[in-house]
DNA sequence: AATATTGGACAGTGATACTCTCCAAACGTC
DNA sequence: GACGTTTGGAGAGTATCACTGTCCAATATT
C-alpha cells in the first residue's frame, strides 16, 4: 500500500507519517523507484502502537522511540524486554534522599521481590516519596505496604495473563499493558476513592 | 518576608514566582509600598504544593491551576473536593465507545461503587480499553476485576489514612495524594512486575 | 550618596509535536 | 504523449508550554 492509504487505515495524517520517518519512529517502506514506497501491515500496527503508547499512554515521542528500540531488540527474552521497557518509560535524572532509598529497599525485601538493583524505578519511587515528605505528608508504612499488595496482585495477574506464543506480539502486549494499564489502573483508584469517600462521608452524597 | 526569601526558602528562582503571579498560581503578597510585597509561610506551603503537582505528579500548570481553585473552594466539603479535584486532574477531550462505557458501568455495578454518573473517569476508563482494542489487545474481564479490586484496596486504605482536623490540610493531603500517589502505586507496579516476571521465566535472572 | 532589590511588563528561549510548502520524479488516465 | 495527481524528501513554519532574561522606575539599605 502507498503512503496514502496506510494514513487511512490509521487515520493519521500523511504529513505525521513523514514525521515519523523522518524521526525513525517508523521503519521506510520499501523503495519502489524514487518517489514511492510501499508499506505493509508491519506498518500499520507499528503505527498504531505509536499511537496508543503516545496518546493513551501518555509517552512523549522519545520514550516511544526508545521503547519500541527494546520491543525490536531480538535478542532480549521477555523479562528482560519488561526490564529494559521499563527503562525507557521513565525519567532518567532522578535523584532521591538515602533515607527514602533504604525505605524502598526495605519495602522490597519484606515484599520479597526480587527486582534488579539498577532498576530506576527504586529511585523514581523514593524520588515520591521524598516529594510527600517536601510537602509535609509522611506516606506511613501501613499505606505503603497496602500499595505494595495492591501493586503485587496486579503484576501477577498482569504476568499471567500475558499471552504467550509468537514473540513479537507477546512483546507488543507487554509493553502496552505496561503503559496502558496504568491509565487504567489510577482511573479505578479514583473510582474507588470517589466512593471509599462517599461511604466515609455518610450518605449526603448520591450515588449514580 | 520578600521575594528573595521565598525564593531561597523553596528553592524556587524569583523569576518562576513572578510567573506564577502572573498565571494567577500563587496569591500575591501583601503590598508594601508600590514596588514591595511581603510573602508568608501560606505562599510557602502554596509554591511547594504547586512544585510538588507539577514536578512529582506530572501535571501541567493549567491543570495545577484548576486543582488549587478546588482547593480554595472553601464551600466544598471533602467528598466534593475529591470529585471536582479528579475532574481537574484529567484530561476534559475525551470520547469513548458506547461498548466499553456499558463495560465501564458493569464494572461499576458489579463492584458496588458508588461514583457519579458524570465522573470523567468513566469516559477515560473506556477511552483506555478502547485504545487497546485498538491495537488488538483485549483486557479480559479476569484482569479488569483485579485491577479494580487492587484500586478499592488501595483507595480504601488512602481515604481512611487522610488526616482529619484542619480543613486546609486534609483537603491538601486529600490532592497531594491523588497526585502523587499515582506515580507511587505505578512504580510499585512496574516493581512487581519485574519480580513477577523473574519468577515467571525461571531462575535464570539474578534478583539483587 | 551609592548600591541593591523589588514589582511589573514584556520579549526571548528551548523543547515538543506536529503541519505546511515546495519540488522534481513518477504514475495513471485519456 | 499530454495532463493532473501522488510521492518522497527536505526545509521552514506553527502552536503550546514553562520558563528565563531584560528593563525600568520606585524604593530600601548601607
Amino acid at each position: 500500500m502507498w503512503i496514502a492509504e496506510l494514513s487511512r487505515r490509521t487515520e493519521v495524517p500523511v504529513a505525521t507519517i513523514k514525521y515519523y520517518l523522518r524521526e525513525g519512529l517508523l521503519a521506510p517502506g520499501e523503495a519502489v523507484g524514487a518517489t514511492r514506497s510501499r508499506y505493509d501491515e508491519s506498518h500499520v500496527r507499528r503505527l498504531r502502537l505509536i499511537r496508543a503508547l503516545a496518546e493513551s499512554g501518555g509517552l512523549s515521542l522519545a520514550r516511544v522511540r526508545s521503547v519500541l528500540a527494546e520491543v525490536d531488540e531480538e535478542s532480549r527474552d521477555l523479562h528482560e524486554v519488561l526490564g529494559s521497557a521499563h527503562g525507557a518509560l521513565i525519567p532518567d535524572d532522578l535523584t532521591a534522599s538515602v533515607e527514602s532509598r533504604l525505605r524502598v529497599d526495605e519495602l522490597i525485601a519484606d515484599q520479597g521481590w526480587s527486582v534488579y538493583f539498577e532498576a530506576a524505578d527504586r529511585v523514581l519511587l523514593a524520588g515520591a516519596l521524598d516529594a510527600l515528605e517536601k510537602v509535609g505528608y509522611h506516606l506511613d508504612d501501613e499505606l505503603l505496604a497496602t500499595y505494595a499488595s495492591a501493586a503485587t496482585q496486579v503484576a501477577d495477574a498482569e504476568i499471567a495473563h500475558l499471552p504467550t506464543g509468537d514473540r513479537q506480539q507477546t512483546v507488543e502486549a507487554t509493553v502496552l499493558l505496561t503503559a496502558l494499564g496504568g491509565p487504567v489502573l489510577l482511573a479505578l483508584r479514583r473510582l474507588a476513592q470517589q466512593s471509599a469517600s462517599a461511604h466515609r462521608l455518610g450518605s449526603a452524597h448520591q450515588p449514580s
